[in-house]
DNA sequence: TGATCGTATGCGTCTATACGCATATTGTCA
DNA sequence: TGACAATATGCGTATAGACGCATACGATCA
């Protein structure tokens, strides 16, 4: 008996918020994507984003500290490898809000469209 | 048949890390947390958090440009309350992440501690 | 219309961090 | 051990954002 279990806890709410920061990165986002379909060496990664090799290990870096990515040695080469699959549960989940978010400014733009000269209601307008 | 529904779509890249972003704040994440109970006005909430007026009024401001607040007027006083119940989806999984880790920090010492003068595999670590 | 309350915002400061470049570090092989 | 390949890191620069202070804005009421 505890207060009940509320989903964000104070004690957790610097690492939660840690979690999210990793995640709040477009590139770190395209690792993570990349990632989806097996592990992936450092260069390999540069590579494919496009981008410099110390940049993407420092964001490998990033992701590894939340313990988001995994890493195993082979060699010389460093591949990395998602840690935690809820990651996509929550980019998922992100992702449907976010498409639905558009669709429903498009609905309102067309609805405001129609209705140029009824300017009625304004719904909840800021 | 679009090559299959990737979690991470690179045309919303950008927005799904705009909304991580968002929630990558404690504050904010405590502005949330609060609004969980119900609507809340700016003060009540800069009050409860110990905050700034003015800053609890931005970051407000910056949970309402991901849409996940929304926003109502009574006189002259702004009601927030929660705009998708799908950040406490987010925010419960995370926090299950971060006590798993931590959980496995603590066994990892545990394991370490006993195995002091066996120091043998040294799994995967940096 | 003027006073007041609640909220939003302009501005300055300070910290965090993304990025590139060069270099250090680490592992492999001849 | 020296050369080389893959990764990590120190440093400088540029930008984003969190915060507080003061003030502007908007709604209500006398």
């Amino acid at each position: 008996m505890k207060a009940q279990p509320a989903p964000l806890p104070e004690e957790l709410m610097d690492e939660v918020a840690r979690r999210f920061r990793a995640l709040a990165e477009p590139v770190r986002l395209r690792i993570l994507s990349r990632l989806e379909s097996g592990e992936r060496s450092v260069n390999d990664l540069a590579e494919a984003l496009q981008a410099g090799q110390s940049n993407i290990s420092r964001h490998l870096q990033a992701l590894l500290d939340c313990g988001l990515v995994a890493r195993r040695r082979e060699g010389t080469t460093v591949f990395y490898r998602v840690g935690d699959p809820m990651i996509f549960t929550l980019c998922d989940l992100v992702c449907r809000n976010a498409r639905q978010q558009a669709q429903e400014r498009l609905k309102r733009l067309v609805a405001a469209k129609s209705a140029r000269r009824t300017p009625v209601s304004r719904t909840s307008a800021s």
